[in-house]
DNA sequence: TTCCAGGCAATAC
DNA sequence: GTATTGCATGGA
């Protein structure tokens, strides 16, 4: 087996499914469930159950550069309580009140402006899975968020590559310092061909790798020196370089 | 106080 | 095309 797929293969086993997307969670009266704001739904790849929830993924995937979930919920949170989470309603909104709500993630002045852009194009879609080329497109989405939208929005079969990523795979070797996003999407991609050639359930293992990864690096590759206590470093990997 | 978080675009070479 | 820098808040 090859390193990576032997990599999601142990953290699956010691983590388990993550049910990712986590989705804000509403009550049976619609409302926002005020005890679990939002919640995962693990092994269930039935999700986005909606066009709002599809939108919900594009928002959280724009809203979450470079800051944490938690502090993405939060923004959600507050453009529930204004009511302001479709496009229509954030397009009517005044934007100093928009960007009030948002500014708990950060950079809101530009994150403002990205989401607006989003819309734009969003609106124009009619209903239809945008290409990653069009995503890339628009201001302020970057590959990372481009795959994010397609991965978790529209369970599209894209690996989705962050920082974390990165800085797992450059740790084990896998890569060396210079590999660009694409050169590491590529190889896992290629490499997780060899548990499956089906599309939809390289989906769901890509949906699951990502936020593993993402779980597993909290606790292992947030803090300098990357990587102590890891086990990925005690199972046998073959050090296959990428240029 | 410093460092980091589920990045991106603009700019300079 | 590659490297650097500004964007910003909140939590550990």
């Amino acid at each position: 087996m090859n390193d990576i797929c032997k990599i999601y293969k142990t953290l699956y086993k010691i983590y388990g499914p993550q049910g990712w997307w986590p989705f804000l969670n509403y009550d049976s009266k619609n409302n926002l469930n005020s005890k679990n704001i939002y919640n995962y739904h693990i092994n269930d790849y039935t999700f986005p159950k909606s066009s709002n929830q599809i939108f919900e993924v594009c928002l959280g995937s724009i809203l979450t550069q470079n800051t944490t979930f938690s502090s993405v919920v939060k923004a959600l949170k507050n453009l529930y309580v204004i009511d302001c989470l479709t496009p229509e309603k954030i397009q009517a909104t005044n934007i100093e009140k928009f960007k009030k709500a948002i500014k708990v993630s950060g950079y809101y002045n530009q994150k403002s402006n990205y989401i607006m852009a989003f819309i734009k194009f969003y609106n124009s879609l009619d209903s239809k899975i945008p290409t990653r080329k069009e995503l890339l497109n628009i201001k302020g989405i970057g590959e990372e968020t481009a795959d994010s939208i397609l991965l978790y929005g529209y369970n599209q079969t894209e690996f989705k590559v962050d920082a974390y990523t990165k800085r797992i795979f450059l740790e084990l070797n896998l890569i060396n310092k210079k590999a660009k996003y694409k050169d590491i999407k590529k190889l896992a991609e290629d490499s997780l061909q060899e548990i499956t050639k089906d599309k939809e359930e390289l989906r769901i293992i890509y949906q699951e790798f990502h936020a593993l990864i993402v779980k597993h690096a909290k606790q292992f590759y947030s803090k300098k020196p990357y990587g102590v206590g890891c086990i990925l470093k005690k199972i046998n990997l073959n050090y296959i370089f990428i240029q």
